[in-house]
DNA sequence: CTGTGGATGTTGAGCGCTCAACAAGTCAGG
DNA sequence: CCTGACTTGTTGAGCGCTCAACATCCACAG
C-alpha cells in the first residue's frame, strides 16, 4: 500500500537532495578552509552575537541555533577552548549556564562573516530569480511548520 | 564590500536552512530507528539496485549517490560487513572494484523503503502544493547547475 | 619499452554528531 | 517540608565524514 514515487517525483526529490548536500558541503568547506570552524558552529557564534550582551542560557541557544541540547553542549565546549566562548552559571537558576561570546570569538565570527555570505549569494541567490527566491522561502517555512507540528510521536497522552 | 544579506534575504535563508536540516534530520532518525542504516547508506543501496546486475563500479557508483571516493570506501567497507554488498575486482582494469548488492542487501532495502518513501511524503511532499512541487524542482536543479559549473577553484590553467 | 602524469580505491587520524545515561536543580501537590 | 516528576546541561561511547597520504594501475609520449 505503498504510495511511491512516480518519475517526476523522483527527479524532484533527487534534485533537491543533490542541491542542497552539494550547497551545505560546499559552505561547509569554504568556512572551514578559511575560518577553520564548520558551519553549525558559525551559526551558534552568529545567534550569540545577536543576543543582547552577546550572551544566551543554553537551552535558548540550543533553540535559537536548531540545535540538540547534548550538540550544544560539545560544540560550545570546544568554542570555549579557542577562547571565542565563556560560560558563567546563572544567578536564578543554579542549573542554568550562560555563554558569552567574547571579543576574540566576535572578531572570529567578524572575519568569517563576508567570505561566508558571499558563498551563500554565490551558490543560492544569485542563480536564482527574485520570483524563485520567494518560492524557495515560502517552500521552506511551509516544510519547517509541517515538521514542528509533527514532532515525531504524539505526545504520551 | 560585502554585499549583505538583507532582512527578507536573512528570513528566506535561514528558513531554508532550518527546513532542510530538520526534513533530512528527520528523514535520517526515522530510516536508523526503522532501518538501521544512515540515509547515505541507504542512497547507495538504491543506486546499486537500480544498476544493471545489482553491480557497479565504486567510481560509478561514488558519482551517482553524491559521495566522495573516501566516503564510499568506508560505506561499502561497513555494508560489506553488514553482508549487504560484496566486492569483486574488475577483469579490464585491475585498479578498479565492483560493489555488488547481495540479495541480502536487496531485501533490507526493500524492508527500509516504504518507510521512507512514506516519510519523504509526509514530511515533503504532502506539505506542499503541486505548484510547489515544480517551483522545487526547478530552483534545485537550478542550484546544482550553478554549483557543478563553479567546483570551487578554476581548472589549474 | 620506459617513464610520467593521471586515475582508482583504500587507509588512518581527527572531528562533530547522536544516543542514552546521568547529576543537579526546580516545582507542585500532599 | 518532602517527595516525585520534570528540566537543564553534561558526558562518553560509537559512528560516519573529511582530509591528506598512499599503493596500485592505466595510458600515452618519446
Amino acid at each position: 500500500m505503498t504510495r511511491w514515487l512516480d518519475e517526476d517525483e523522483q527527479q524532484t526529490w533527487r534534485a533537491f537532495l543533490g542541491a542542497t548536500r552539494l550547497v551545505f558541503e560546499q559552505l561547509d568547506r569554504e568556512l572551514q578552509r578559511d575560518a577553520a570552524i564548520p558551519h553549525t558552529y558559525y551559526e551558534i557564534l552568529v545567534r550569540l552575537s545577536e543576543a543582547p550582551d552577546r550572551a544566551l542560557r543554553m537551552s535558548a541557544l540550543a533553540d535559537r541555533s536548531q540545535s540538540s541540547r547534548s550538540r550544544l553542549s560539545h560544540a560550545v565546549a570546544r568554542l570555549e577552548s579557542n577562547g571565542w566562548v565563556r560560560r558563567t552559571s546563572c544567578a536564578d537558576d543554579k542549573r542554568g549556564q550562560i555563554a558569552h561570546l567574547t571579543d576574540e570569538g566576535f572578531a572570529a565570527l567578524a572575519a568569517a562573516a563576508p567570505g561566508h555570505v558571499e558563498g551563500v549569494r554565490k551558490h543560492v541567490f544569485d542563480p536564482l530569480t527574485d520570483a524563485q527566491i520567494v518560492q524557495l522561502r515560502e517552500i521552506s517555512t511551509t516544510m519547517l511548520e509541517a515538521l514542528k507540528k509533527q514532532p515525531d510521536a504524539p505526545p504520551c497522552d
